[in-house]
DNA sequence: AAGACTTTGTGAAGGATGTCACAAGGTACC
DNA sequence: GGTACCTTGTGACATCCTTCACAAAGTCTT
């Protein structure tokens, strides 16, 4: 809407694009503080600017991805386009092979640099896209190297420590979740079913 | 726990590992009919066939990756390993240089085989993995083609009819979580701020 | 300036969800 | 068989979250 160049939007209008109610959307938006202003509505530049600063989003943050296989080099082309506020400015994987490839703007280094570069860059944030059997070893890696925070695509049960919070994603749950709201009638062919 | 061989396990031991609170797993379960042997706990091969039943994984469903770009690859590549109930069976793209370019068992075939694919290869799912402008006209191609659900990675917002529901994942939300439970003292530089 | 109209902010009510605590049912050991 | 010990299933309670409904505060028109 910013982007667009509209100035106002009432409670009603948000809660048809986010599919809440109004009411909802007004009691939140009530928790940061008088946003509004009675008859009118939400200001969209004040609330941007508001939102932004409550969640932190008003600073960068820089990233280094772990694992430059076909995730970790997708994650840098997609984050290396510079989404707002994160930047990924390094990656690095233990296969030779991968030395010096080039994406989204740096090239793949030693997992042995990790420590130096996130020293030398000033990293705040780690991403894991490693195989499942060394997401608690990359991660304690990236604590050690001096990371704030970690984000995992690897789907495996990670130890966290509190002073870098983890954040995994698990993209089957995704799958599950829309095979889940399919509606119930005829069910799909059962030819591919297999246990892991 | 079940590829592990263990047969038994309390609303305690579950508790631990889901972080929730006992009462809350057996309230749950309970809810599906009484699992659980009282003094004894529930029997995990029973649970995970229950469960797997009632979230409809007992069954096989075979995916379509529509745009081949770097996400799409990588999704090919790891679904294709067919994580349990899921199989991607093909992948299509509109670049012709894409053509014939292999992954996770299959090669890459043009956007306008789409239809057919659907209908020969018995697909129930698609997976958009294309630039946001086109998410939409995506959609509904592959509704057209008779998918009957589709998972959205392009970071727009989809009109979705109620034949096919529709799934959206936005990688970007799970960064600014991580952000907002980062440990409030020292806040990282601000070099690198840019308002898209 | 007054009246008609909007839209916010918010107590109060209602609904949903989570926790407690214990009887019911089961095992294990003597 | 009897006793000690577990662990589930579940009402009763507590807590949290959402919706309702309206006063307060603003705009717009005349
Ligand atoms: N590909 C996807 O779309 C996708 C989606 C969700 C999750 N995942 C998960 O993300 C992870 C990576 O997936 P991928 O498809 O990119 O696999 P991949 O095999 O293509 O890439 C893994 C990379 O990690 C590197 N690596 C191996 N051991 C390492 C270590 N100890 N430290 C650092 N790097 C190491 C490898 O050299 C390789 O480059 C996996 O855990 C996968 O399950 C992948
Ligand atoms: N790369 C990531 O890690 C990542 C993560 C989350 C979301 N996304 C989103 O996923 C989408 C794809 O990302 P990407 O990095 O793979 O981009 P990409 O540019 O590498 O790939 C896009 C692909 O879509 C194809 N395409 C273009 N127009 C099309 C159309 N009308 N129909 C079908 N295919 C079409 C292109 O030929 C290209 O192969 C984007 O919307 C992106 O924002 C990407």
């Amino acid at each position: 809407m910013a982007s667009q160049g509209t100035e106002r939007v009432s409670s009603q209008q948000l809660s048809e694009r986010l599919d809440l109610s109004a009411a909802q959307i007004r009691k939140d938006l009530a928790q940061l503080g008088e946003l509004g202003i009675r008859g009118v509505g939400y200001d969209i530049a004040g609330l941007v600017e508001r939102l932004t600063k409550v969640l932190r989003l008003d600073q960068g943050y820089r990233m280094v991805v772990v694992g430059m296989g076909n995730l970790g080099r997708a994650l840098s082309a997609y984050f290396g386009f510079n989404h707002g506020a994160f930047v990924v400015v390094a990656g690095v994987d233990p296969d030779p092979e991968k030395f010096g490839l080039d994406v989204g703007g740096f090239t793949v280094r030693p997992l042995e640099d990790l420590a130096q570069i996130v020293r030398d860059e000033g990293v705040d944030l780690g991403v894991l896209a490693v195989p499942a059997s060394a997401a608690q070893e990359s991660y304690d890696r990236l604590v050690a190297a001096g990371v704030r925070g970690v984000l995992n695509f690897a789907p495996a049960q990670v130890q966290a420590v509190p002073q870098a919070p983890l954040k995994s994603v698990d993209l089957r749950i995704y799958l599950e979740e829309l095979v889940f709201s399919l509606p119930e009638d005829a069910e799909p062919d059962s030819s591919s079913i297999s246990t892991e």
